[in-house]
DNA sequence: AAAAAAC
């Protein structure tokens, strides 16, 4: 199968040529003729299966259709980095279809920004990719119409319910037109997906790619240390594995600077991603890693869902995160495309039951590999500790040990020089945000008028 | 239980 064989616009197919996608991806395969159908449709699929060309491609089909001078398609997606790279996306198949859009985030300082993105809505950009809360702030101003808006595209839906995007989504849907395309990608479908579904899709189709098991190309491995080990493991790592370019999550934004500061120090380069840092400087680290002029960012979780990087060698899990689809999100990050990838996790003795839970969502074993020699033993491994809620009889399936090659962490000691090369005094954590704390007393009891709880006093 | 997202 190709995609010729979708009939689309011609200038369409050119541009998929010109992008170089080669064959359907089984989503793709799945989800077009369903949309160009023009049916509703609830997709299940990771990022990396080529979810976002599978709903652009049939939605910029029919705009080519049907040309207005008018917005048509509304795209939103939970970070401003992936609103960003959606609409990088679209200017790809713009370049030859026409088609146009505009990115519709906060962060961005500059009232020139603002009207910009005023100013593409009110021209009829054909193609909005929204974060909610941005979205929302132009709607109260006034100037923006939504009535032409003939599909709405729910990207990451199960992150943005995460987020408590709830409430905004429905805000925001309920300023369009009934009669439209609805389109809702998820990695997971729980519950609250289902009841957001049913409340703004019509018999939708459903195709489902869930892979819970992440690409085979990626080599998964892990090593138990103490946090005080955790840097020198890395520095083994950037040292002796052939590192091109490189991510390290950290759950937590407070780490992001003291991990950023600790690479440099061992003379690579790095800088950080996350909401601390303004949106600016995440835009320009990410600009400087795409381009392969930064070979290492250490960034929370914002950039675990949907960036897609060429090149990314290595993944660092820094600490383990806190969702296990945010583990398959996270390491998904490499391997993209035709390439392989390492994926390493850093387990410390604290957050070992998370461990679990991720193999059994993988339905595999993170193979432990010991720590490298002249390094203390670090903790043991021991990851029911803290399972005290969970049925303690519950049986477990028995799981193979994924055979195939070892993690090359020990078969490569004789690398040559590593890519991401030490250089002399590199950029030290730039960004120095003394956190100021809000000390955010308990909520006050708001008067909802709405709710008629009585509590006694 | 932390992250992100509006000014």
């Amino acid at each position: 199968m190709t995609f010729h064989d979708f009939n689309l616009h011609s200038s369409l197919t050119e541009s998929i040529d010109m992008m170089q996608y080669n064959e359907p991806t089984p989503v793709q395969a799945q989800a077009i003729p369903e949309i160009l159908s023009g049916r509703d449709l609830i997709g299940c699929a990771q990022t990396g299966t080529g979810k976002t060309a599978a709903y652009l491609i049939p939605t910029i089909q029919h705009i080519l259709d049907h040309p207005k001078e008018a917005s048509q398609c509304l795209i939103l997606a939970p970070t401003r980095e992936l609103a960003k790279q959606i609409d990088q996306q679209i200017d790809g198949f713009g370049y030859l279809t026409g088609v146009t859009s505009m990115a519709i985030y906060g962060g961005s300082t500059g009232g020139e920004v603002w009207s910009r993105q005023r100013n593409a809505m009110e021209n009829g950009a054909e193609i909005l990719v929204a974060t909610p809360g941005r979205l929302i702030a132009h709607m109260r101003m006034g100037y923006v119409q939504l009535d032409h808006i003939r599909t709405l595209i729910l990207d990451e839906a199960d992150k943005m319910l995460d987020m408590g995007f709830f409430e905004d989504i429905i805000q925001i849907v309920n300023e369009l037109p009934t009669d439209r395309q609805t389109l809702l990608f998820s990695a997971t479908m729980p519950k609250k997906i289902r009841l957001l579904a049913d409340r703004i899709l019509r018999d939708p189709a459903e195709v489902n790619i869930a892979i819970s098991r992440p690409a085979e190309k990626i080599d998964q491995s892990a090593y138990l240390v103490h946090d005080h080990q955790k840097i020198d493991l890395m520095e083994h790592i950037l040292r002796q594995m052939d590192v091109q370019s490189m991510i390290v999550f950290t759950s937590r934004r407070s780490e992001v600077n003291k991990i950023v500061r600790a690479i440099n120090k061992l003379g690579f380069q790095s800088k950080g991603v996350s909401s601390d840092l303004d949106q600016n400087a995440r835009e320009e680290v990410m600009r400087e890693f795409k381009n392969g002029q930064l070979p290492i960012v250490v960034a929370t979780d914002v950039l675990s869902r949907g960036i897609d990087v060429d090149n990314i060698s290595h993944v660092v899990n820094y600490d383990i995160p806190q969702d296990a689809e945010d583990y398959i999100h996270r390491i998904g990050r490499t391997a993209r495309a035709e390439r392989t990838g390492v994926a390493i996790t850093f387990i410390n003795g604290e957050k070992q039951h998370r461990v679990r839970r991720i193999e059994e969502l993988m339905e595999m074993e993170l193979p432990k590999l010991p720590l490298p020699e002249g390094f203390e033993p670090g903790p043991a491994y021991n990851p029911e500790k803290r399972s005290s809620g969970a049925a303690p009889n519950q049986r477990r399936k028995k799981k193979r040990k994924p055979k195939g090659p070892q993690s090359e962490a020990s078969a490569s000691a004789a690398t040559p020089a590593p890519t991401a090369t030490p250089t002399a005094g590199a950029a030290e954590g730039e960004v120095k945000k003394k956190k100021k704390r809000k000390k955010r007393r308990k909520p006050r009891p708001q008067s909802n008028p709405s709710s008629n709880e009585q509590s006694p006093s």
